[in-house]
Formats: C-alpha cells, sequence, structure tokens
DNA sequence: CATGAGGAGTTGC
DNA sequence: GCAACTCCTCATG
C-alpha cells in the first residue's frame, strides 16, 4: 500500500482528555505551549514521569551549543532551600551551558534543538526540558508540563484547552520514519533483560494516558504502532471504531524505573522516606513545598499540610483542593506517582506480588473521547490491574498494598477510588458516609477472586465476607436497605 | 428467583 | 489466631 503524504496539523494531534487525575500542568501562561509531532512518544512518557529527573547516563543526549542552561527555577520562590539542596546533589549537577544534565525544568520555550525535536519541522517549538531524555525525532503529542511528571490533564486545570500557539504542517510519512528510527534506538538502548521479564500490570493512570490514540483515530491516521522492539499491537474491541491500542508494559516499565530513579533522588536530597507513610510532618511540609515549586504552583499555608505522611495519604483529591485550591491536584496527583513509584520498585525488586498502588485518583469529569477511549479499555485495564496482584493504599486504608493479604474493605475502595476503571462495577452513592453501591456484583467478585487468587470466588461469597464486617464494625447496614448497596463505618470510609 | 442474612466448619497465612 | 473462604439454610421482595 502506498503511503499518502498527508500533511497534518500538529495542533489536531494534541490529545483532547485524558484522564483527569494526573498532576496538573503549569498554567499556560508560563510560556508558550510544546507543539509536538511524534505521537511515538517515549520521551513524552518519560516526562509523565519523571519529576526533577537526574539526566540517565545511558540516555545522554549529545551535547548541544544551541541549548542555553534554563533559567534558576523557581527563579523568585525564597523557598527554594529544597531546590538547592537537589542541584547541589551528585546526581543532579548543576545546569550548565555546555550540558543538558541535571537541568532544572524550563518553563519558558526554546527553539528546539537536533536532539530534541522534529528534525524535519524546524519551525516547531518544544519547550526544552534538558533534565529528560533526549531522543532526536522523538517529541509529544503532549502538552508537556516542567517536569514531564504529568500524566493526563484535567478539564478543571489549565490544560483542559491546550491551544498552541503555533500550527505547524508535518510530514506523516517522516513522522513514521523517525518513529522506527526512535524505536529501534530505544529498543537497543533501553530494553534490558529485567525489563523483558517484568510485567506490570498496574499504573493504570500511565496507561490511560499511553493507550490515549484517540489523536490518531481524530485524524484518520494511520495507526501508529507505539511499540517498542517486539512489543506486540493489539486491537481494541471498538467495531468501527477499532484502534490500535500498544501494548504498553514494556514502555511502562522503562518508565518507572525512570520514576523511581527520579523519587529515590528525591528522597535523598530532601532526606525523607520513599514511602510516603513514613514522612513526618517536616517530611510532608518538605515535599509539599518541592511540589509546589517544582510545579511552578502558588505557594499554600504550610499548616494546611500539618500532618504526617499516613495522613497525607489518605487524604482524598478533594481534600487536597481544599487545602491547596490551585496545587491540590498537582499535588494529589504527585503524591499518586511517588506512591506508584514505591509499588513498581518492589516488583522490580521481587518476584513476589507487588503492592502497587492502583487507588487511582477520580475521573468524574473525565471527557468524552477518553471516556470512550478508556470504556474500551476498561476490561483490560480491569485484568490486568488486577491479575499482578496489587493493590492500592486508598484513604483511609493502611494497606500493605498489592498483596494477597489485602482486606476485602480495603479491596473495595480500591475499586471505589478509581471510578474510571471500576465505575461501572461499584461507586460511590454518598462518598461522604460510605454509602456505595456494587453495580456488577460478578465483575467485583471476579476482581476479588483474581485477587486473592481465588477463582471459585463468586458475588455469594464475597457478599457473605462483606457481611462479616457488619460484627466488625467494618461495614454497617444501610438505613434503608437496598441490593447491593452496602456502608462503611466511620473511620473506614475516609 | 436473585439476593441478603447469618451459622458454622475449613483453609491459608 | 485471624481473616477470608465455603457451604449451608432461611428470609425477603
Amino acid at each position: 500500500m502506498q503511503r499518502k503524504r498527508t500533511p497534518v496539523r500538529i495542533f489536531d494531534c494534541m490529545p483532547q482528555t485524558v484522564p483527569r487525575s494526573g498532576c496538573s500542568p503549569p498554567s499556560a501562561s508560563q510560556g508558550e505551549r510544546a507543539v509536538p509531532g511524534s505521537p511515538a512518544d517515549l520521551q513524552h512518557l518519560l516526562r509523565l514521569l519523571g519529576a526533577a529527573s537526574p539526566p540517565e547516563p545511558m540516555l545522554h543526549s549529545p551535547p548541544n551549543p544551541h541549548n542555553k542552561p534554563p533559567p534558576p527555577y523557581p527563579e523568585d520562590n525564597t523557598n527554594n532551600v529544597f531546590l538547592e539542596r537537589l542541584y547541589d546533589f551528585e546526581g543532579y549537577p548543576t545546569p550548565s551551558p555546555s550540558s543538558d544534565e541535571g537541568s532544572i525544568p524550563a518553563v519558558t520555550l526554546q527553539p528546539s534543538s537536533p536532539y530534541n525535536s522534529l528534525q524535519y519541522s524546524p519551525q516547531v517549538y518544544i519547550k526544552e526540558e534538558p533534565n529528560r531524555l533526549a531522543v532526536p525525532g522523538f517529541a509529544s503529542p503532549y502538552p508537556l508540563s516542567p517536569s514531564g511528571s504529568c500524566v493526563s490533564y484535567g478539564s478543571h486545570n489549565q490544560y483542559s484547552s491546550p491551544v498552541p500557539q503555533h500550527e505547524e504542517y508535518i510530514d506523516i510519512e517522516e513522522l513514521l520514519k523517525e518513529n522506527q528510527i526512535l524505536q529501534e534506538s530505544v529498543q537497543q538502548s533501553y530494553i534490558t533483560p529485567k525489563i523483558e521479564v517484568e510485567e506490570p500490570r498496574d499504573h493504570i493512570l500511565l496507561r490511560s494516558a499511553l493507550e490515549d490514540t484517540s489523536f490518531q483515530k481524530r485524524l484518520n491516521l494511520r495507526p501508529i504502532p507505539l511499540e517498542l522492539g517486539s512489543v506486540k499491537m493489539e486491537e481494541s474491541s471498538g467495531g468501527d471504531d477499532s484502534l490500535v491500542a500498544p501494548d504498553i508494559d514494556r514502555v511502562l516499565s522503562m518508565a518507572i524505573e525512570q520514576t523511581k530513579r527520579d523519587v529515590d533522588n528525591t528522597c535523598t536530597v530532601l532526606g525523607i522516606s520513599p514511602d510516603p507513610m513514613q514522612w513526618t510532618t517536616g517530611d510532608v511540609k518538605a515535599w509539599v513545598m518541592f511540589t509546589l515549586q517544582h510545579y511552578n504552583l502558588p505557594m499554600v499555608p504550610m499548616e494546611n499540610f500539618t500532618m504526617d505522611g499516613a495522613a497525607l495519604v489518605a487524604l482524598t483529591e478533594e481534600e487536597f483542593n481544599h487545602r491547596a485550591p490551585q496545587a491540590g491536584s498537582t499535588l494529589y496527583a504527585q503524591l499518586e506517582i511517588w506512591r506508584t513509584s514505591q509499588g513498581s520498585d518492589h516488583q522490580q525488586l521481587s518476584a513476589s506480588p507487588i503492592p502497587t498502588p492502583a487507588g487511582l485518583p477520580s475521573a468524574d469529569d473525565m471527557s468524552d473521547g477518553l471516556a470512550k477511549n478508556q470504556e474500551l479499555a476498561t476490561d483490560k485495564i480491569d485484568e490486568d490491574s488486577e491479575s499482578a496482584g496489587t493493590s492500592a493504599t486508598v484513604g483511609g486504608g493502611k494497606a500493605k498494598t498489592g498483596s494477597t493479604h489485602i482486606h476485602l474493605w480495603q479491596f473495595l475502595k480500591e475499586l471505589l477510588a478509581s471510578p474510571h476503571v471500576h465505575g461501572s462495577a461499584i461507586r460511590w452513592l454518598d462518598r461522604s458516609n460510605g454509602v456505595f453501591k456494587i453495580e456488577d456484583s460478578v465483575r467485583v467478585a471476579r476482581l476479588w477472586g483474581k485477587r486473592k487468587n481465588r477463582p471459585a470466588m463468586n458475588y455469594d461469597k464475597l457478599s457473605r465476607s462483606i457481611r462479616q464486617y457488619y460484627k466488625k464494625g467494618i461495614m454497617k447496614k444501610t438505613e434503608r436497605s437496598q441490593r447491593l448497596v452496602y456502608q462503611f463505618c466511620h473511620p473506614y470510609c475516609l
């Protein structure tokens, strides 16, 4: 089949929707938006994951004389002691004009260098993100954050309608070639035996972002494989709407490793534990301050976060927003990424079932495009997220996440915490009072059975276990008895 | 008939 | 020992 050289407006490649609950990108006013060109986007993925990322030695980009050092970050914040500590850290080399290494995420845009932008489209601008992987010809179809940790952009944040400043035309065939070159490069450079054996089945948030190929569909593009190496392609079950959904496991594995390193380095610099549950009040404040500065978010009264890590972890997104109206979503998402990172860390290092957060932020206002896309993938995500024996530290639940030792009530809260994934199976009726309804008893039971490695699990048994909670004070009968409706007792509903 | 409730024995950690 | 699983009977709408 002969490929047509189809001019594509990069503008249109922007995904319209992604799950709400990722971190919030910085405000659009901070600078010109990135105008990425390639939908194959490992770089983007790594941006999604990398908070305060030091460069990876194996991923160095050549020195670029055209790159000027990013401005000090944050520029005018008087409370940047944590950043100073961070960039004094040997793992975070001080930004220098001659190297990308250790550069601080910049909020300004510069003409892209040959190493981090689309060579075939010299007018395309991307935001300089020198501490990310620089891969030739590899740019993102998504708007970028300074740190790149954003997985998704919600309708409530500044990115709900990304409007790039330029509309550029790119050659789709060139783009595909670039993509192929990149994939080959990445395959050689990144795929390690360790990653080969890893099959993370969690990180729903990331998967959601990665599986959002709606931009391809909208443009009637020939589906562009996002696969790396031998990663297989899968067809969604969408009938006429079928899209080619990439198997993102390996991409995810690489990204997770990167994230883990980022988190570890930040922990070292801030002197805090990688596990938020271990944080002291001081650690929490340090982390909040660091995150605010890192994303150029407005400062919030630190007294709003006078709590230890366990309390922080227990906060809902709404509570984050209440305590930090302009930064709550980002903080919440960042915390989620940290916890995810820690969970995957265990996975990377151990063959045993690993606790990994699956209790991802809600996506109540998830926009239509993604909603449809995600609905198609829901079953797969269900299977994936549960088959690995993962679980979450859901608000209020101090579960040692992920193992088969998770309690049923924790598992239910985990499902409830992922309405974009499990909303059709279980949902809150009255969140504040802990009232929820099991919409699909078979599915919930199946998921529970998978988590507990009990193939014979059914709703009859599951409900029996739930009823045991009546005596234990974990759950109670609802005032007005309704089928498949249960209620958590306080404080289990928190 | 599907589901809820609860007793009681068993299983796995 | 505990939490959950399993099987069971009975009640309810």
